[in-house]
DNA sequence: GCCGTTTTCGGCCCGACTGTTTTCAGTCG
């Protein structure tokens, strides 16, 4: 059982538990301790054996207990007995948009209905009108969410929202009754993936804003306009939310919209206990409502001796305690980046020649690529044979000699087989300046036979980076399981490099992976897998997940020059 | 159900919008 079936198993929990209106507190912790253990940087099932469930945020006695019968035995008592108590198609109910446990209980009391199918039918013959508390609107409203909820796809790609964010925000600066705008949620936090957009602005006249916004020319449906909050469906399908405030609550609303839900109510906690009170709308005096501060995010953390963290930071995942022990990191940016150690060419299956990869990597300011093309036994990728490594090798010496600040190395992706071996002999590899590996199939292999396969690569003196390293693909292929705890001491000790790849529907390693590299002593190289020289731009993602992995320049391989990084090559 | 430089009991963030209501419950973030 993975983590993140036990997550899942949490949530259901308080899905249950909320459909059977208990205690919001017990919900609340249920789906905390499901969030604690997706985002876990190890297994759950160490974590247990090991007895070190409680150490965990958000899991005490009660939960620790039961999540101990659940790994050790398959099941949970309590879980099943929860599930007896609820027809289990109200817990597919509560899914649709704007149907809540309230509602999904209301319409199974009075019309029997415990399942979506059910729900649809009923809402098209007009019976749920019928029901007291609901009315023709809810009626239309089920069957326009059930319908956007079978054809909703899953979380959009950080890279898809960015810049349609970007332009929005864009426009909305140029109106002369907007004062500020930006995004916030998860987006300004820089997700690997987004749920709905979410932007911010401050103005005067909030009611213009809203006008505007409605009117913009990709919107295709208005769904909620209020006189300080809307939202909107995209063309791309997209919902958008736009909330308005006046400037001098525009530094409390972005903290606030910023998030993390976690993080704000951390700081709220806090706030209390000084008897301080946070809203969107500013920080107060709990005892005489008076404003202490809100037009800058500054206002609000320096109340509670806090820095402005960087969005990326703000999850609770410990930034708040690091910061009030002086252990914020300095978070490495995207000027940092000095070379591209992952960039293929047409020579296998990329799209252009060395020579355009390093005309692109030039024009970002880069010092170095290094040309990893795949290599002779991943036929499909068109892999170089040794011959015509020898020839790349051979090419790119002719064009070092005529680069004067700019270095080309020259290197592979190898591929890792299901025995952990790789391709070209050992005298061959010597002769490159940079070598990867990687996993391309075999992913339904044990965890145990994955774990080895890639230690074996790890231990190979010539291999000086794992790429993508748990070949998770978002919205498409799960990561494969492996003991990362094992893998990054091995990659410690061996100093082989693990990838953040930064192409958009990758970003693997993901933040609390890097973390947990991090501490273990693993430096990372944040690369781009590009197949055609545009794809070095998405180093921005990359960088920007690195940052919510905690990481500083320090730790980051390519923002070395090229000596150093040579250097630590040789291992 | 969790948690603790006020606490092992008594707290637990706060507000907008919709739809159905004549003052508010439900849902969402």
């Amino acid at each position: 059982m993975t983590n993140k079936d036990v997550a899942y198993i949490l949530s259901q929990i308080a899905d249950l538990l909320e459909i059977l209106q208990e205690s919001r507190f017990r919900i609340i912790a249920y789906r905390k301790a499901a969030s604690v253990l997706e985002s876990l940087p190890e297994d759950i099932n160490d974590v247990s054996e090991q007895g070190r469930l409680q150490e965990l945020p958000g899991i005490g006695a009660h939960i620790a207990e039961r999540l101990e019968e659940l790994l050790k035995t398959g099941r949970m008592k309590y879980f099943e007995e929860l599930k007896q108590k609820v027809p289990g198609g109200l817990l597919e109910l509560i899914k649709i948009r704007g149907l809540g446990p309230k509602t999904a209980v209301t319409v199974y009391e009075n019309l029997g209905i415990a399942s979506v199918g059910q729900l649809e039918k009923a809402a098209k013959e007009h019976k749920i009108r019928e029901v007291k508390g609901l009315g023709a609107k809810v009626e239309e409203n089920i069957i326009k969410n059930i319908k956007e909820m079978e054809k909703r796809e899953e979380r959009i790609l950080l890279a898809e929202a960015y810049p349609i964010a970007q332009e929005i925000i864009k426009e909305l600066r140029k109106q002369p009754f907007v004062v500020s705008a930006e995004t916030a949620g998860s987006l300004r936090r820089m997700r690997r993936t987004i749920g709905d957009i979410d932007l911010l602005a401050s103005s005067n006249e909030p009611e213009k804003v809203m006008d505007f916004f409605a009117m913009m020319s990709f919107v295709v449906e208005v769904e909620a306009k209020g006189k300080t909050k809307s939202t909107i469906t995209h063309q791309d399908g997209r919902k958008v939310d736009l909330r308005v405030v006046s400037p001098d609550q525009y530094g409390s609303a972005l903290q606030y919209f910023t998030g993390s839900k976690q993080h704000s109510i951390h700081l709220r906690g806090i706030a209390k206990d000084k008897g301080l009170k946070i809203s969107e709308y500013g920080i107060f005096e709990a005892a005489t409502e008076k404003r202490l501060g809100g037009k800058i995010e500054e206002d609000i953390y320096s109340k509670l001796n806090l820095p402005v963290f960087p969005p990326e930071l703000r999850e609770d995942k410990g930034e708040i305690e690091a910061a009030y022990e002086g252990d914020l990191p300095k978070l490495i940016t995207l000027k940092d980046i000095k070379g591209d150690l992952h960039v293929h060419t047409k020579k296998s299956d990329g799209l252009n020649s060395v020579e355009d990869m390093v005309s692109k990597a030039k024009q970002l300011g880069y010092s170095y690529i290094c040309v990893s093309d795949h290599a002779k036994n991943l036929k499909v990728a068109g892999g170089l044979t040794v011959k015509e490594l020898e020839t790349q090798i051979k090419n790119i010496k002719e064009l070092n000699k005529r680069e004067k600040n700019f270095r080309v190395l020259v290197g592979a992706e190898l591929n890792i087989d299901n025995d952990g071996n790789v391709d070209y002999d050992s005298s061959l590899l010597a002769r490159l300046d940079f070598v990867s590996a990687s996993i391309h199939a075999g992913f339904n292999q044990s965890k145990k036979q994955l774990t080895e396969r890639m230690l074996k690569a790890i231990e190979n003196p010539n291999i000086n980076l794992i790429c993508h390293p748990t070949a998770e693909i978002l919205n498409q292929r799960p990561p494969y399981e492996l003991d990362l705890p094992v893998i990054f001491k091995a990659a410690a000790e061996t100093k082989t490099a693990m990838e953040l790849n930064s192409f958009p529907n990758r970003l693997d390693l993901r933040a609390d992976y890097l973390r947990a590299a991090k501490k273990a002593g693993v430096k990372i190289a944040i690369s781009t897998d590009a197949h055609n020289y545009n794809h070095l731009e998405y180093v921005f993602y990359g960088v920007a997940i690195a940052r919510r992995g905690w990481l500083e320049k320090k730790d980051v391989i390519n923002t070395w020059g090229v000596e150093k990084l040579l250097k630590f090559v040789k291992k």
